[in-house]
DNA sequence: GTTTAAATTAAACACTTGTTTAGTTTTGCT
DNA sequence: AGCAAAACTAAACAAGTGTTTAATTTAAAC
């Protein structure tokens, strides 16, 4: 699963990116693509075989590198809580710059048909899991995290907060006065970032 | 903005829903939903006007009762943290038997031009937060939750959590050996459910 | 400079889209 | 029974869809 993409396939993936985003697959026409790439329809089909590789080839081409930025992260000397936050901090800034991709992952691959793909991100998500596991078994040895929490539950927690956060941006830029994008991007950087921080290091320390 | 729909308009809306939950609002047609409902495409123009409003009638036909719900919550005689516990269990319940239209307020309600009609559910989105924030104040003021908690920022770990472990059905289908619907819907009502109130409890009462 | 392959194009393909029209059938009322 | 409104239908509409074709331009290799 190599990513070999020339210059002109870069192109046409990051608009095809933003557009997806936007308006979603569905409602993205490889015409409204070749408009804002300038280029030709027929270049779509030619580089990539058809609409649905197309979405596939971007998948590939967004997803590939982030399982290597975990894996540093899980060599570093830290303390296991240390790693949680850095772990936390690395995923909403990571997926807070990609917002695009992320979007498109969490509205495509859910409820259609597109199983054989899935296939891809299942494992990309199954090594995630793995990651976190480890940082939390280390702090469970060690005495610091309680042993009762489900951990597969710890990433809908994280992911899940900011993308329902981030899916009611019109909402929470008006209900936290957030006019411009640099405000908003602020917020999620330090308030959000901190408040899912704060949330999972209760959960992990606190005894009831 | 009442609700009265014939029995004829309910069939479609609810053929609707199930439609656009499963393909979006896009990747589903007119035809899609008179095949589906037997009946002559030009009945959802004639009963509803067009596709879009539709979609506006469907919000409708759902969103209608739930802050009632909510309110005679607010009414009942219990500790803070049991509300809490409770609003969060009819949040999850709620939502969880009304998927499709909370999957389609999530999707089509978002990035795109649909501003009008989301003036209503933004309305409802503050409604439910004001209810959350006096509970929040109530625990706040008898000295039980701490004071440092970003409170709109609750909801979407409440709910984001939901929705991030619902939009990766198939992975934790998978992961957690959930082979039938029933053990589904189950380990949400259960599991999912008591990690979401043991973190929120945390979360609120946790003292570093 | 000629040749060969790659890149690009405009046009056409067959098909689907949401909506409207002009009828027909059914229903409810006196 | 007669009539008017409501419910329903098949057909057509113009516009948009993804993809393919055949021709042309550009680039690279010899």
């Amino acid at each position: 699963m190599k990513s070999n993409f020339n210059d002109k396939q870069i192109q046409i993936l990051e608009v095809a990116e933003t557009l997806f985003a936007e308006k979603g697959f569905e409602g993205t026409s490889i015409r409204n693509i070749a408009k804002e790439a300038k280029i030709n329809i027929a270049m779509v089909s030619y580089y990539f075989g058809s609409k649905e590789r197309l979405l596939e080839s971007l998948i590939v081409y967004r997803t590939s590198d982030l399982k290597n930025q975990l894996d540093n992260l899980l060599e570093e000397d830290l303390e296991p809580i240390e790693k949680i936050n850095k772990l936390i901090e690395l995923y909403i800034s990571r997926i807070n710059s990609n917002r695009g991709i992320y979007r498109i992952l969490h509205f495509e691959f859910t409820t259609k048909k597109r199983e054989q793909n899935l296939q891809a991100f299942s494992e990309l998500k199954k090594g995630n899991l793995k990651s976190l596991e480890s940082i939390i078994e280390e702090g469970q040895r060690k005495g610091i995290f309680r042993k009762d929490v489900i951990i597969p539950l710890i990433t809908p927690t994280i992911l899940g907060t900011f993308f329902h956060f981030h899916m009611n941006k019109p909402f929470f830029e008006n209900l936290l006065n957030l006019k411009t994008e640099d405000l908003y991007n602020n917020y999620i950087k330090t308030n959000l970032t901190k408040h899912i921080q704060q949330t999972i290091k209760a959960l992990l320390i606190y005894e009831s």
